[in-house]
DNA sequence: TCGTTTTTCTAGAACGATTTAGAAGATCGA
DNA sequence: TCGATCTTCTAAATCGTTCTAGAAAAACGA
């Protein structure tokens, strides 16, 4: 077999030091250019594809990518807009700093493997998407000396986040809903218990899921004398929301509002009234979170934050040298639109 | 500042030498369990995470990571549940093999900086997902030697390819519409030209993508007497359809079906007719093309592939050394639901 | 008991680049 | 013309592993 063609192999064949060779793809102007062009060129001739990332990324200490952690399965992770939307402006930031993303799923459930390629992923810094507190691959990157940024407030083995208030936000769907005189209400959240199954209804003390819980508060505080009922369909997507919803507005005892903690869910609760003949912000109020594309069309009343930009925040604060910040919280909005209306008097 | 702790200074620390360190991590089996167990015990003692990922990568000439490259911006390329579907399949076989995904974008318009991604990745491996034929960051991968596999058939810099018949896919939707008597039809296609713009009309026989003109190769096999017109709203995803097809709806001359090259598309362009008090099926003849999940809630008409299928099937020429298959054609199905019906006569 | 095999561990050379410090030659100011 | 400064290039060390070959010790078979 032909040996592999290095640094040192284009050296010999142009005529120069090795470092010379380094320079003139790294350090352009620190040859004369005559001397750059004939390396290049007989590098071309040796079907030489530049320099090894993995003694680049040894040599120089930079791997040249981040890491992307999350919870749940992949297919479910992108099955939500909102997720895409935050990869889009992490992507945007990554591509300006010429850096790619390494995907790396981190099950709640098999903790085992995700955390393994944690260990092992050739990584300069993470983003952690929705990964709770305390997962072991937190702990790993925290030993490794890996800087992280997390999307959510006080993530204790983070070096910092860009998150929303989601108690403010949640507390303003509250005063919406209460306003409109909503007393019982359905909250539909993703649980990994309920993957697979039937759904299931939780004890509204312990949600496992750090925002779900920080949301499940936020309406309360603002609707103080409401029932609220947590009920879970399984992963956060559409299919969750159709299964929960359907499930709930078959019982016995239909609320007056289902607020979904995320669009994707809500939207899932939207086709399961339309399926029995209802009409959302007329026989019963269904709200999301979020304010994904597909919200507008729907006309769900949710919570807008800005997700892209959340993207964007945490690659920056990852990337970015001369970002001096390392908390951000960024502003949400109450979208009112016509899946919410007054609550039915009985 | 404190020197990093490597595998040495556990070495020392333990009273072994480097190689047995390693040989602990890597290979259990090759020292007694209670060398084994001493060793770790002082890596966790001095906080020592494990082999550096760099280093190993260099030395072994493995990086553990699969390179995805795409075409288009990532927030697009994951609004097709489509190609979540594919990403998944991929992932799964990935994680078998414990190995993580590297993403990169590589724009058709911006050619630069993908390819120079490309160029520095450190990966074993490449998946090509939809990325057309020429692109100079397949060249690259060429000159790096990483073994590649396409989504495409035929990617003639590609060493493997995992696809479906498109033509023969198209040709049973054609049949499907010939027999309705369709002999007018607009077809849905992405195209960079109108991303940001308004619809445009393209000329049959220059469609830039590879798929898009052998689908419509495939229509008009079995079509032969229908008149047909491309029109396009930009990238592929739910908001050109609804623009596209809203553009088409509201001009002179409707078609008798519009056939969208997929189902996002083809959802769109549902939504338009709905926004018009159209009814799919009847009205008008609506179809699309890989069966995504919504699909079905939506009754749409369409050509099924199993593409998660694909994706692990991708995974397994890429990783799977037993794998000696180079080619595979995977099936489809033609899936006809409420959005197709007889064309009207006038 | 003695050679042979197996187990357990080690020394030292890679892997393919980047970096640091500095040499040689060119350029410059006075 | 001479020392100082720049430009252009190089030698050698280094990054943190894994790998190859082999040594030392233990176990084994007859």
């Amino acid at each position: 077999m032909a040996p592999r063609v290095t640094l040192k192999t284009v050296a010999q064949a142009a005529g120069v030091s090795p470092s010379t060779v380094s320079n003139a793809y790294n350090k352009p102007d620190q040859l004369s250019a005559a001397v750059r062009e004939r390396i290049l060129a007989t590098a071309q001739e040796l079907g030489y594809a530049g320099p090894d990332a993995s003694a680049r990324a040894l040599r120089s200490g930079k791997a040249g990518s981040v890491g992307v952690l999350f919870t749940s399965q992949l297919s479910y992770a992108f099955s939500d807009p909102y997720a895409v939307g935050f990869l889009a402006g992490l992507a945007e930031i990554a591509e300006e700093f010429a850096t790619s993303l390494l995907l790396m799923p981190v099950s709640s459930t098999d903790v085992r493997s995700g955390t393994n390629a944690v260990r092992q992923a050739a990584i300069d810094t993470a983003a952690i998407f929705c990964v709770d507190r305390g997962h072991p691959a937190l702990e790993v990157l925290k030993n490794r000396g890996i800087p992280t940024v997390s999307t959510q407030r006080g993530h204790d083995l983070a070096d910092g986040w860009v998150a929303i208030n989601e108690l403010d936000a949640a507390a303003a769907m509250g005063e919406h809903l209460s306003r409109l005189g909503h007393r019982d209400v359905v909250v539909l959240v993703d649980n990994h218990e309920a993957i697979g199954g039937r759904p299931i209804e939780l004890d509204l003390d312990r949600i496992d899921c750090d925002d779900c819980s920080l949301r499940i508060q936020g309406l309360r505080k603002t609707m103080p004398d409401a029932q609220f009922r947590v009920v879970s369909g399984g992963h956060n997507a559409f299919d969750s929301g159709l299964a929960a919803a359907s499930w709930v507005l078959d019982s016995q005892d239909r609320p007056t509002a289902i607020a979904g903690l995320s669009d994707v869910q809500a939207l899932g609760a939207i086709e399961a009234m339309k399926a029995r003949g209802l009409v959302p912000g007329r026989d019963l109020t269904v709200t999301g979170f979020d304010d994904i594309p597909a919200a507008e069309v729907a006309g769900l009343t949710t919570v807008r934050q800005p997700i892209k930009d959340k993207g964007r925040a945490v690659g920056r604060l990852l990337l970015d040298p001369g970002e001096t910040q390392r908390h951000i919280t960024l502003p949400t909005e109450l979208v009112v639109r016509s899946s919410s209306g007054p609550a039915p008097r009985n």
